[in-house]
DNA sequence: GTTGCGTTTATTTTT
DNA sequence: TAAACGCAAC
């Protein structure tokens, strides 16, 4: 049985409220993934509710995972069976794989990235733009983006007046979206919108998953745009046994669409809803929550909470100022380094945290001078590496060879002679004849202006797609199949050949060689192995952490760099929180872009929640911008720290007390070292 | 069609 | 500073 005796009281009241609306706010380190895990298992086990009538929603596949492990080792796997436990876009795919085909599009439709989706936008504005200026097509995106999250379609999407993308965005975005259409392809926020069209017009299809999911949780709640509310809406209409769990304080996704109001305005939204607070902390010694309480209460707008610990007051907040970034970095290593000595930590205890991850280079280039290992979440992913889009490319291209991005990718890599010029006459032959890119190139005999020659690469590069979709559409020995065309088609030789240096190429051939892994990892844990599912794993992957893949060595122990937002739901012994400075935490463009500030301000309270035992916090005198120094300014939530948790630090040495403390800490540490090479 | 060089331009956060 | 782009030469 299980057993509820460890739950404090709001916690226990949450977990037994199991009918109904119930709003779960939870402070940072209240408890909150227990708590939904022991929702779900009394359900299960006390409630008797079958499992597949639960569903949870998070916003990270590791989340996901994590919550589902719990539940397991609460009910036993067997007893889970059914459950679905899954983000957003998890879930809304796995509903558009079964029916999106009555929305008009194929059931192997692609995802498209980020890149991908800027590299189709840049197209259409090639076509339909031809004034001088530059365009930037991040720019539109984001605008089409906002639109959609919005559930503004392109018929109803009006321009501001007077903004010059705004009514850019207006003409492409209609053709952005049949172009996505033709090319059976869905971006990120099509999985969620198609969604909700598909429950809006066919009210049979939304009853079916009204009756499976009876029982439905929301983690992250002040995350949700108003498509993901909606989508909940939806779901929930029928039994309206919803929970939600967030925390308004740590709502730092507004910039992406994210409305707090969906969570101060629960209550109102479902009448009769319970609201449960959970406001102590388990995770952060007194100070540090001082500390933190201190910064956000200067934010308005809140449902107001006051974490309180019974665990101590802890250590104080460090402060360090460094003269420049370089100094930062070495600074904050030779702390880790001390305080690892010291207490006998791993580095995996360690983290270091900051607001935009080009800081991160700086505190990397230290940490591989100093032989330490660290782990870097987000900047430039894994998947975004040319080579590695270049290969996936192929795959997608071969799963949906409507999938014109990736064909348009793959068709000169490597490279077969096939170059833009001929590329260019090809796909204005196939929009004028009305027919998909993948069937004019076996028609190239037809497209005047290519010559013989060419059009004998064309063909043979038709033929190979076709003779390895045949192949790779056959059951069994994925990832040894993938291994195989990737050889065929000379990867590893290309990039050898193309890339200068032979230590960067051998790099690139690995980050290849583990997409191979990535389909073997992917093929030994799933029933019914598919080339398609593959590449739907891998384009709704959040971060690093799929097995065999990326940088995360399974069980390495290493010092974590990452941006604040990607911290959100972590916790780490010892935090660094770095570049605490105006224009960077608040960031600039928040500052003089009229953003609200609170929103920073509630990244820099995620910051210092992070922290269990210790945090450091860092700023800088001058910072290297452009290439050159740059005077820096405390960040403004610094004075908002009260003086008496603080204890101001020069350097690392200065930790210690006395000069003489200090000389034998540095000699204790030189040998401790010494004695650690030679072991 | 491909390669290499010089010029430009950008740095928030991401499912 | 360094990556990304455009243009000219091969």
């Amino acid at each position: 049985m299980l057993d509820l005796t460890t739950l404090n009281k709001p916690q226990l009241a949450a977990v037994r409220q199991i009918e109904g609306a119930l709003l779960l706010l939870a402070g940072a380190g209240s408890g909150k993934t227990r708590v939904i895990t022991y929702r779900i298992a009394y359900m299960i086990l006390s409630k008797e509710i079958p499992p597949e009538n639960i569903l949870a929603v998070t916003f990270t596949n590791k989340a996901a995972n994590e919550m589902k492990e719990r539940v397991e080792d609460l009910v036993g796997k067997a007893r889970t069976k059914g459950m679905i436990v899954s983000t957003f876009h998890s879930l809304c795919v796995r509903i558009l794989r079964l029916e999106i085909e009555k929305l008009g599009y194929k059931r192997n439709f692609s995802i498209y990235s980020s890149a991908d989706q800027v590299g189709l936008i840049r197209q259409i504005v090639r076509e339909i733009y031809h004034g001088d200026k530059k365009i930037d097509s991040e720019k539109i995106l984001w605008i089409i983006s906002a639109a959609k999250n919005g559930l503004i379609g392109h018929e109803q999407f009006s321009p501001k007046k007077g903004d010059e993308y705004e009514l850019l965005a207006s003409k492409v975005y209609p053709r952005y979206r049949s172009a996505l259409k033709a090319f059976n392809a869905l971006d990120f926020d099509d999985i969620i919108m198609l969604t909700i069209e598909l429950f809006e017009r066919f009210s049979d299809i939304l009853d079916r998953w009204q009756e499976r999911f009876r029982y439905i949780m929301v983690d992250e709640y002040q995350d949700t745009n108003a498509a993901q509310f909606l989508l909940i809406k939806l779901l929930a209409a029928k039994y309206r046994n919803l929970c939600v769990v967030g925390d308004d304080d740590q709502s730092i996704y507004g910039w992406r669409g994210a409305d707090v109001g969906n969570i101060l305005d629960f209550e109102k939204d479902y009448s009769g809803c319970r609201l449960i607070k959970l406001e102590q902390n388990y995770r952060s010694t007194g100070n540090i929550l001082k500390a933190a309480n201190s910064v956000i209460k200067n934010n308005k707008q809140r449902t107001g909470k006051t974490l309180w610990t019974d665990c101590g007051a802890g250590k104080l907040i460090d402060m360090m100022v460094a003269q420049d970034d370089e100094e930062e970095a070495t600074t904050v290593v030779e702390r880790i380094q001390m305080e690892r000595f010291k207490n006998d930590l791993s580095y995996g205890d360690f983290a270091v945290l900051y607001r935009a991850n080009a800081q991160s280079r700086a505190f990397e280039e230290q940490l591989r001078y100093e032989n330490i290992p660290y782990l870097l979440i987000g900047g430039m992913e894994f998947y975004e590496r040319k080579e590695v889009k270049d290969s996936l490319s192929y795959l997608k291209a071969i799963s949906n060879p409507s999938d014109e991005v990736a064909l348009l990718r793959v068709i000169n890599f490597p490279r077969r002679g096939i170059g833009d010029g001929t590329v260019i006459k090809i796909n204005q032959w196939s929009v004028e004849q009305g027919c998909q890119l993948f069937e004019a190139f076996g028609r190239v005999g037809q497209i005047p202006g290519i010559s013989v020659a060419t059009g004998d690469l064309v063909l043979g590069f038709h033929a190979q797609l076709i003779e390895s979709r045949q192949r790779l559409q056959k059951k069994g020995g994925l990832a040894a199949k993938v291994q195989e065309l990737f050889k065929t088609l000379g990867i590893e030789e290309e990039l050898y050949r193309t890339i200068d240096d032979p230590a960067s190429a051998r790099r690139r051939v690995e980050n290849v060689e583990q997409i191979v892994n990535a389909a073997a990892a992917y093929e030994e844990r799933t029933a019914n192995p598919t080339l398609a599912g593959f590449l739907e794993k891998v384009s709704l992957l959040d971060d690093g952490h799929y097995p065999g893949m990326g940088k995360k060595i399974p069980g390495s122990d290493a010092v974590v760099l990452m941006s604040l937002h990607s911290s959100k739901g972590l916790e780490f012994p010892y935090v660094f929180l770095a570049g605490l400075e105006e224009g960077n935490l608040p960031h600039s463009k928040s500052i003089d872009e009229g953003f609200s500030i609170d929103e920073e301000r509630r990244l820099c309270y995620v910051g210092i929640t992070r922290a269990r035992r210790h945090l450091t916090i860092t700023r800088c005198l001058y910072r290297k911008k452009y290439g050159k120094l740059q005077e820096r300014y405390p960040s403004r939530f610094l004075e908002e720290l009260p003086e008496e948790l603080l204890n101001h630090q020069k350097g690392a040495m200065a930790a210690a007390a006395t000069e003489a403390e200090a000389d034998k800490m540095a000699s204790n540490f030189f040998a401790r070292m010494q004695s650690m090479l030679v072991a």
